[in-house]
DNA sequence: CGAGTCGTTTACAACGTTTAACGTGGTTGT
DNA sequence: ACAACCACGTTAAACGTTGTAAACGACTCG
């Protein structure tokens, strides 16, 4: 059935090495026998086994990119992206869902894929993975987000503080006085985007209000949605709102339509991604817009480089570059 | 670095053999030996290698799902709920976007991943393939989509024609008489679509008018933005579209919206996909929502029945069920 | 003209797993 | 007792590829 190594060799009247060598861009080749095996293996549509060459090679041209859930518009554009970054470098990405469980468990249980994948690319955003050490992984790992390496491993991510606080202070900046927040949770996103909220109203010298920074259980749209409908409770509710990513703000944002209230005439709304919808929502979104494409190239680049051999080289920490995006929902 | 087979055999006390009894479930072990065994590789970590596996036995327990992008929110939540159903079989899926190039080549070009997939779940919607044949393949192959699978491929699908034409019929029954269609574009998706269109309009006596058939040139949230301005744009614009999937409808609205109309007094909207978008959208997106877990817990099992070997059974069609959700976008 | 060199090709072993074929005691049933 | 089974072990041979090291020829040079 599966055409081999050895059917291309005896086809082209040469070893089953010299195939190999073609194959692999070995220098010393004669164009002759270059192109006879060429033939060869055009003639027979000869594909090269990944799982031998896996096997005898220990690498497989395979990275892992863990989500917490690929349905999530920000982490589909993400691996979208990192695929597309792979794919240029001839690399392929094997996406796994991690769904909210420990994501550190599975890493170790799923055992990277009984040695199939050469790194993995890790983006904790509801999980809190335990303490992981390099030693626990034996492969090459580059974690994206605000969860702090710790020295220990590549990262990626936006300055979230700094970014939150452009947020705030954008809203702060067309007059709004009492800004609350969403998605103050425990995981690491919301500490940090809360930290750059409150220092962006200590700098404007506004107080901060701790029954408007909400919770929730989650980052997805009924979240965001509920927490609106708790500020909107409030007796004094807020005149704007920082979402910590999109899909809160356009939760929220559905709460302010139902409750017959326009953003930003009533309340104003800002996000944190930039995903599509937001851009085509009605009031479009406002929002941190991080260069997802700068991004995934340079989570791939950095993974690729360790799984090179730089293993010893320092851990590097990659900023990356974002604008805030005035929209609909903040502009007047 | 990697423990072996054998490693566990050692720490064991037993043979190499033992152990991979132990690991394939071999009916005939003593409770004691099964239980030094998995003792051995809990202690030891040990985690077969999927390339050696993989290599001998011809299967890697991996799949393939091929769609246009992931990006796209209809097939991140596709792709979300067929890597969850393959999870719960015990196999992992692979994601491939073929991105608008010919899928077919792409198939045979990367040569199924150089025998690494057991198999592939391929969602073609945007391209058309050339005629594939089995033989092409070489290796089990579920379609999804309106494309006709030619008796030659299992197939997945909602019975678009039937869907359309009840999306459609729900929009002359709010009373439109004026009911345009964005995305007849050449691929299956629009063909079978306006079939279905049409059916209704004749059904009910509407004549239909080839001038609000929009075709755009895609799929996306700006090719629906890009139409609805065109029929806005007509002396006689439509009362109500039904547009191919949830994106163009979404990209409508938000023209509706640019435009100071207002959906569905002035024009009501219907899609197609149900993504989640749709839902939190202003106004809420009436639409037709397939049912995606039987979907993709279908697909992956039709799949995985070719796989074990039923590679002569009859092909089979499954008609995914749907339901019509009325939201705001065409509720009065 | 033989020794050395270079460029090109090849034989062989190895990667970690499973399957096959066979062997060996031990237990049960009649 | 004898067969029939059971629970393992042993050994060898694959699966398809690549790294190592060695062989081969042709050419250069002293």
């Amino acid at each position: 059935m599966a055409t081999r190594l050895s059917d291309v060799a005896a086809q082209a009247g040469v070893s089953v090495k010299t195939v190999s060598n073609v194959i692999n861009d070995y220098p010393h080749i004669t164009a002759r026998t270059r192109a006879k095996v060429e033939a060869a293996i055009a003639a027979l549509g000869y594909r090269p086994n990944v799982s031998a060459r896996s096997l005898r090679k220990g690498r497989s041209d395979f990275i892992a990119l863990a989500i917490p859930e690929m349905a999530s518009p920000y982490f589909a554009e993400l691996g979208a992206e990192i695929s597309r970054a792979a794919k240029r470098r001839g690399i392929t990405v094997l996406i796994d869902q991690t769904e909210g469980e420990s994501a550190a468990e599975k890493l170790v249980l799923d055992g990277m894929r009984g040695q199939l994948i050469d790194g993995i690319i890790f983006s904790p955003i509801t999980t809190v993975p335990a303490k992981l050490t390099v030693a626990d992984i034996g492969k090459p790992l580059v974690l994206l987000g605000e969860r702090p390496a710790g020295g220990q491993f590549d990262r990626v991510a936006v300055n979230s503080v700094q970014a939150s606080c452009d947020a705030t202070t954008h809203l702060i900046s067309i007059g709004r006085r009492r800004i609350a927040a969403i998605g103050v949770g425990g995981t690491s996103t919301g500490v940090v985007r809360r930290k750059g909220y409150r220092k962006a109203l200590k700098a404007a010298g506004l107080p901060h209000d701790p029954a408007l920074e909400l919770a929730g259980t989650g980052y997805h749209r009924e979240d965001g949605a509920a927490s609106m409908r708790e500020l909107l409770a409030l007796p004094e509710p807020p005149d704007a709102v920082f979402c910590f990513n999109d899909l809160l703000a356009l939760g929220a944002l559905r709460t302010l339509a139902d409750a017959g209230l326009r953003a930003p005439h009533d309340i104003a709304v800002v996000g944190f991604d930039d995903i599509e919808d937001g851009r085509y929502h009605s009031p479009t979104l406002s929002t941190i817009s991080p260069d997802k494409e700068w991004l995934a190239d340079n989570a791939v680049a950095l993974l690729l480089d360790r799984i090179a051999g730089n293993g010893e080289a320092a851990h590097r920490d990659l900023t990356v570059p974002y604008t805030l995006q005035i929209r609909e929902s903040t502009a007047g």
